[in-house]
DNA sequence: TCAGTAGACCTACGGTGTAGACATCAGTCT
DNA sequence: AGACTGATGTCTACACCGTAGGTCTACTGA
């Protein structure tokens, strides 16, 4: 098919030894592009090692688990939501994290299972510290802002719930054909019986446009217009 | 050991063919009970087969795949969750559901990774009917209630937003060792450094104690007066 | 009576995560 | 220089996984 000197038609992700040693940065980032490219569960230690050219068995000094590998993934992606700390302003600033998040969360749409369940697995205090990050500078944020401690705590884990819940809201809204004209046909809605569904049916057209920056746009309005309302700083 | 018949140290989690046949249900039903007691990477089509008494293959008449009986198991447990269309106080229905929902995801928690990332998978209209119902009666609620398909969808949007984020929040709040006085060392906070999470680990005492019914209802009062106020029925 | 069918079973294939032993090499201490 | 040490990579092997394909059996309707 193509020219390459000897006839292998197997990809060849890598070269057998890409120059240096094998870093633990390097083996998140390449398995970070699988996982982007073929999803979660074409990741294997396997096809990672052959991506890399290495043998599979390398990985294992820089992971104990898959588990392990799994975490390092999705605190590689974590750790690119920046806070700012010092941010006078910080409804303002709560804003921008909160669209920086969506903006990695659509960047990495096969990673997100791994964001909001891999903590599930490892107790808060044993996360690695690039997932706590976000956390502690919330935290400054708002305590500077004049909250207290539990106070602050409780407007980062309503803000984070909310973010979770709207990435994966958002997120599932896929389009099933879209060459397809008409909104029913487009969903598939018109496989549900009318009498059992017909709300549902009815909101075909509204389903078929979802606008995942104006409903987050939405919900933070609501978020922070109740937060600043029930939970004053100072 | 025990003095069972013949001398068989494995455990036989059911009889070999437990009289009738195996129906869907029946089948969903084992697999659920599996997940609850050793959660989701646990249950595998042998392993379910073998607690049925089974062979693996026969499964294979009831789910077409492995993915097709995780979302069985997700839609078995979603299929609890009971809507009643009909109440007048739509605000007061929504809490109820938000309780409910919140109270079976207490009792399945190893389902719940399911319950918020299953769907990602599966396009809305292609989603089992169990699953679909739930929003077809809230649909149902708030337009008898006045409002717009339109707003009714948004609505149920930011509330399951906030529900999948809640409980994902407060699964995720588990205490490392519950033997340990100190809430800075029950929660291993003092393996963080304190010049780079001060506010975490100041917050130790307010971490070690979380009431999730509270959290749920302080998050449900923001985001229903924000509701009420943002968008107004008939 | 016989064809058709649905359910269960068996075998087998190519994949998986990873334990354990061994090889290689850099750096350090004597 | 030589020995020792620890990190890194490689190889082999094991138990397990999802499931394609075929076969046996029991029941159904014609």
């Amino acid at each position: 098919m193509d020219a390459s000197p000897a006839g292998r038609a197997l990809q060849e992700e890598a070269e057998p030894h890409p120059d240096g040693k094998l870093t633990r940065e390097r083996m998140l980032a390449c398995a970070l592009e699988i996982v982007d490219r073929d999803g979660v569960e074409k990741l294997s230690m396997r096809a990672l090692a052959r991506a890399l050219g290495r043998d599979p068995m390398s990985l294992y000094r820089h992971a104990d688990n898959k588990a392990a590998l799994l975490d390092g993934i999705a605190e590689t992606v974590l750790a690119q939501l920046t806070v700012d700390p010092t941010d006078p302003d910080w409804v303002a600033q709560l804003r921008a994290v909160a669209h920086r998040f969506r903006h990695l969360a659509l960047t990495h749409p096969h990673v997100v299972p791994l964001l909001v369940t891999r903590p599930l697995a490892t107790p808060l205090a044993l996360r690695p510290r690039g997932t706590l990050r976000p956390l502690e500078d919330i935290l400054a944020l708002l305590t500077r802002a004049g909250f207290t401690g539990a106070d602050a705590l409780h407007i980062y884990r309503a803000l984070f719930g909310f973010l979770h819940g709207h990435v994966l809201n958002e997120l599932q809204e896929i389009v099933e054909n879209p060459d397809e004209t008409d909104d029913l046909l487009r969903l598939g809605l018109h496989r549900l019986p009318i009498k059992e569904f017909p709300h549902l049916r009815g909101l075909a057209t509204t389903l078929a446009t979802y606008d995942g920056t104006a409903e987050l746009e939405r919900g933070l309005d609501i978020l922070l217009t109740g937060l600043t309302t029930t939970t004053p700083a100072t």
